[in-house]
DNA sequence: AGGTACTGTGGGAGCGCTCCCACAAGTGAT
DNA sequence: ATCACTTGTGGGAGCGCTCCCACAGTACCT
């Protein structure tokens, strides 16, 4: 029997001050339906009187989870801050979670030392689940996850074959928009250039444009593809390649709207206009493709609905694993849509 | 009796393994010094074949702590993400946090609803202490981390009567050496756009430019003052004003980079060459100085350092309080040097 | 009247730790 | 030999919850 009028206050001295037991204020701060109206009024009441908040450690301890999840980005944090991405998909996210008791924790995994750090943090279950971004194919963290039977879902699948529950946008089909847009404009000559083969949505990327012009009754001109990197450097390395070999090309395609950055300013020093004499169209519609000299036309993907889609799938996990039933054994993978913006650069 | 091969394995089963008590075991692991060398080498073999992990939520049970501390950022994601300030403190943070066994969460406070949450949060006592930045004059939040007695340091204290514990960069002297700088030049019209007043160190960067005028021998005219807000709309307006009242002036300090690039617009505009017709110099060293045409010369602050020192001052009040010993009475503000970084602007 | 369902409620038995008291064994002074 | 410490160790008693079993009460059938 303490006296413990100084501490914060426990469900055992709720339960007295409301006259009930234990149990019943638990369901009634769980918000089970097994319990009668005056009873819940009188709980509620003592609760608002005694300033009660459940303890989280308690419950955790006693319910076996923890009521967090990690969003875990495997980039240092200043690639982070660099991209809109992540800020875009961390807006969808908070808002999908605000209506939730769920906590989210922003990791970071760039260096070794975070990753071991990660390993030991997701060893000891401190999160429910994990929301993982931008993950490379060779990357042993979803083999981990999988290994602990934490419930994970990943932006962006590593392969085809991606086992764990992912969320993506439709990169085949948003390759497949660019190309057919340029042609619609009259554009025969299409350049493309890629991403990192390594990551999994820029090669969906290569097979829209393959796709889209051979629908169109073009063969593939394997010297009008060439890859890139991502980076604006990279974007300016592919363009002058593409053009020492094939210096008639009308139009470019390319991954990404840094990278077509990088084109543009090849373009700009060969003399050629755009979009005169060659149309651009990037990638992300990001604030770089609003601001470039002439506005670049990009095909947008819906970052924020696929951070609320990602909490969505990753919440519905966690549920199901609670009372250990049978897993739905389907792999799940949402595709969003893509949407072409179309501005004068083509 | 649980015999329980799936789960994690518990304390009580090293201790089984390695032949001691319970107690010997957790004395390892927390790094008592009183085991002798013997025990603690079986104790930790043990562990090892196990894999054991203690449980956090067990321990915070029963330790009443949570070996986590949160970054609260009073701003909306996007302000966070714009700002390479935060990213650079993160930086800090991160590094000195990195041979803890800390966990640093990150919550961002930016409406109401989300202030709400944190609240919630806070009065669970999720976090042993809170890292507190760019808090504005009238925030409740100190306040009510001072009633909860949850242990905070606050980055850029509200005032100069703060009451929480403190690291903030010297505003004061970063607003003197901008102007000391511009008046070596040979500067004698010099005009300042300040930050947000409600925010103590711009009002101390104001003191600075006042100082070191008033040192030099220059009366102040209060007519080169004018009211910024950090954004960069903010600084063509307050530029625009500026010119507008006084023709002839001939260098201009703005309380941020930001600011400042919104000044470079307006003086170009009225066809003022930069450095030649009017000096500019800016605050924060950010990529914008350095990126600006022509390179900003601006105020460094010490960032990431202030990052490392708020985690310093933070662990240190969390280890304070642990045994309820007589707290320090002393309040404990550090105060960190700038760098001016002059550049072809000035 | 008896049986069969519910519904609502109380409280025991943990969850896996830390804290602390008790105690054995060793050390050195008297 | 006795006393007074110190060092290392074991294990009981919690921490504040959730889970679940037991049981009283009510309702609705036969």
């Amino acid at each position: 029997m303490r006296s413990r009028s100084g501490g914060r206050p426990t469900l055992e001295e709720v339960a007295a001050r409301a006259g009930v037991g234990r149990g019943t204020v638990s369901r009634v701060i769980n918000g089970s339906p097994r319990v009668s109206d005056a009873t819940r009024a009188a709980v509620e009441a003592a609760v608002a009187e005694l300033g009660y908040v459940p303890n989280t450690a308690a419950r955790a301890l006693a319910a076996n989870r923890t009521d967090a999840i990690a969003l875990v980005v495997p980039e240092p944090e200043t690639r982070f801050f660099a991209e809109p991405y992540f800020s875009d998909m961390l807006k969808g996210v908070g808002a999908e979670l605000s209506d939730t008791e769920m906590q989210l924790l922003l990791i970071f995994a760039g260096s070794d030392r975070e990753r071991r750090r990660l390993a030991q943090y997701l060893a000891a279950h401190r999160v429910d689940g994990v929301l993982l971004v931008s993950v490379h194919a060779d990357d042993p963290l979803p083999d981990l996850l999988a290994q602990l039977e934490i419930p994970a879902v990943i932006s962006g699948p590593r392969s085809a074959a991606e086992t764990l529950t992912s969320v993506d946008s439709d990169n085949y089909g948003g390759g497949r928009s660019a190309v057919e847009h340029l042609l619609s404009r009259g554009r025969r000559k299409i350049a493309h250039i890629t991403g990192r083969l390594d990551v999994y949505g820029a090669q969906r990327r290569v097979d829209g444009y393959r796709d889209a012009l051979s629908d169109a009754g073009q063969e593939v001109d394997e010297l009008l593809i060439e890859t890139g990197d991502f980076t604006e450097e990279g974007g300016r390395r592919a363009m002058t390649k593409l053009l020492g070999r094939c210096p008639d090309l009308d139009a470019v395609f390319a991954g990404s709207d840094v990278m077509a950055a990088g084109a543009r300013q090849v373009l700009r020093e060969e003399g050629r206009r755009i979009p005169d004499d060659v149309a651009l169209v990037g990638y992300d519609d990001s604030a770089i493709a609003r601001h470039m000299d002439p506005p670049l036309t990009s095909v947008r993907q819906p970052i924020e609905e696929m951070g609320r889609r990602m909490i969505d799938l990753l919440l519905s996990e966690i549920a199901d694993r609670r009372p250990a039933v049978s897993r739905g054994l389907e792999r799940r993978q949402v595709v969003l849509a893509t949407e072409l913006v179309a501005r004068a650069s083509s």
